[in-house]
RNA sequence: GGCGGAGUAGCCAAGUGGUAAGGCGCGGGUUUGCAAAACCUGUAUUCGAGAGUUCGAUUCUCUCCUCCGCCUCCA
């Protein structure tokens, strides 16, 4: 597997630093709310990325966070009148349903934040003692910019220049809640506030809690080491997120952090970026109202390259929809090998070219080209073996043919209509068809039998 | 303003220094009493605009236009 690498700036290839097994991090969920489709694109890419390389061979370990506290948690909670606890359960077991639809792999380990608030402190004692943070007259502690000479090489600040003027003017009001050195120096802890409620944690600076960009750093320590493979998350964390938490944990435990660094770009909706006011923020519940299938939105989703701007419209989930039918009809009579016996798949018969569109920097549409391209051709066990290998590695589940439960009344229609038909009476046989589509439903004739389904 | 990314047929979207994958849609055909479904088939002399390098550029360089992202807690 290559793979583009942010830091790097080129396509690298990815070994395991342990020579076995795979580990990488994704930064998860905040759990205030449903994920949206945006959200989605990023978890079923690094669902594939997982699934490619399991199936090429190699073990994987998967974590992925859960967000639980952080501003918005809080404020939603306070403002919703439930514990923190229980409304970020919520979210969270939602954002599950959703994973799960989506067809995406669970994590191996998803560590909750607030269940790692002791490895959060002890971080940042560790951070004060070496220097490279400080605590703030409010209880909060920070993080001191100056004293890592590589902060900002992930996302080249060396190049950029901030407008830091513009924003101090902006947060002028603000100006007195933090106690910052620099204004560039991020909060590790953040004392507790008024509208916090009842939800702090106590710590040597008083009380409080940890800061957002921290819990990653803390959890990775604990569950991935000093030192591992791959992290990863949308473009929109690069700054300041994941620099930030190179720096605390290159300047807390030393070790190389992360290998590699892999970026999802954002998706688009009818071009532009998604948003509440723009009215054009889909959760997979909206869609399914609108009749689209979860499968149908992972189609959309690696329809694009992940490093090029998609844009998503409702168009393209019917478009998914006809090219999974497509793929499943190809393919009936085949019974798809389960996902485990498809790990460690050598042989992709014609389907060979789809598997190397996919090693090289991921490319999931060209890889669904070369399928489309390739379907006619395969003959052998071996090729169908190759192509639901290669639809595992995507994630895609192939609509079965479909069972569905047709009411008495239009049964009786649909076959009175046929004897009509069989009779040649085409004026009573036209007029129930009539009758059948504006009663919602769809006759297919075939040369021995029909078939009714939902319009 | 700084940095980064993108502009390929009606829509979505791969790709390449050597003459444009694929999906949807649409057109044509087979089939059908007519449709639908199914099956077959066609569908960009051209890759935002202009200039340059080159035997040759959509692909490299420059300029311009348009769009998008980040610039302190948004996947």
């Amino acid at each position: 597997m290559r793979l583009f690498d942010t830091e790097k700036r080129e396509v690298t290839s990815l070994e395991p630093v342990d020579g076995k097994t795979y580990r990488f991090y994704c930064c998860g969920p905040t759990v205030y709310g449903p994920a949206h489709i945006g959200n989605f694109r990023t978890f079923v890419m690094q669902d594939i990325l997982r699934r490619a390389l399991e199936i090429g061979g190699l073990r994987t370990k998967h974590v992925r966070n859960i967000t639980d506290v952080d501003d918005k948690t809080i404020r939603d909670s306070v403002a919703a009148g439930e514990t923190l606890e229980n409304f970020t359960a919520k979210w969270r077991d939602l954002f599950h349903e959703d994973c799960e639809a989506l067809n995406c792999l669970p994590p191996h380990l998803e560590p909750s934040a607030v269940k790692h608030v002791p490895e959060q402190i002890a971080m940042i004692e560790e951070l004060i003692e070496k220097g490279h943070a400080y605590p703030s007259d409010d209880g909060s502690v920070y993080f001191k910019i100056s004293s890592y000479a590589d902060y900002g090489k992930l996302s080249r600040l060396d190049t950029r220049e901030l407008d830091l003027g513009k924003t101090q003017n902006e947060r002028a009001n603000n100006a007195d809640e933090y106690d910052k050195d620099n204004a560039a120096d991020f909060v590790l802890w953040k004392g507790r506030r008024d509208e916090d409620g009842e939800n702090f944690w106590e710590s040597p600076w008083g009380e409080g809690r940890p800061g957002w960009h921290l819990e990653c750093s803390a959890m990775i320590r604990k569950y991935l080491g000093e030192t591992f493979d791959l992290h990863s998350g949308g473009v929109d964390l690069v700054f300041p997120h994941h620099e930030n938490e190179i720096a605390q944990s290159k300047c807390s435990c030393g070790g190389e952090f992360a290998k590699h660094w892999f970026h999802v770009t954002h998706l688009r909706v009818d071009g532009a970026k998604m948003s509440k006011s723009k009215g054009n923020l889909y959760t997979l519940s909206d869609l399914a109202e609108k009749g689209h299938s979860a499968m149908e939105v992972r189609y959309v989703l690696l329809s694009g390259h992940y490093r090029k701007p998609l844009n998503f419209t409702l168009d393209s989930l019917h478009a998914a929809q006809e090219a999974l039918a497509k793929l499943a009809k190809a393919s009936r009579g085949k019974v798809p090998p389960t996902y485990k016996k498809l790990l460690r798949t050598s042989d992709f018969g014609v389907f060979t070219s789809a598997w190397e569109k996919l090693n090289e920097d991921l490319n999931t549409a060209g890889a669904l080209g070369e399928v489309f391209g390739n379907v006619k051709n395969a003959q052998s066990e071996q090729d169908w073996q190759g192509f639901f290998a290669i639809l595992a590695a995507l994630g895609l589940d192939l609509p079965e043919a479909e069972s569905v439960e047709v009411p008495a009344e239009i049964a009786e229609l649909a076959q009175k209509r046929w004897e009509a038909k069989q009779a040649k009476d085409w004026a009573a046989s036209d007029a129930l068809r009539d009758e059948l589509t504006a009663k919602g439903w769809t006759i297919k004739d075939a040369s021995d039998g029909y078939e009714v389904v939902p319009n």
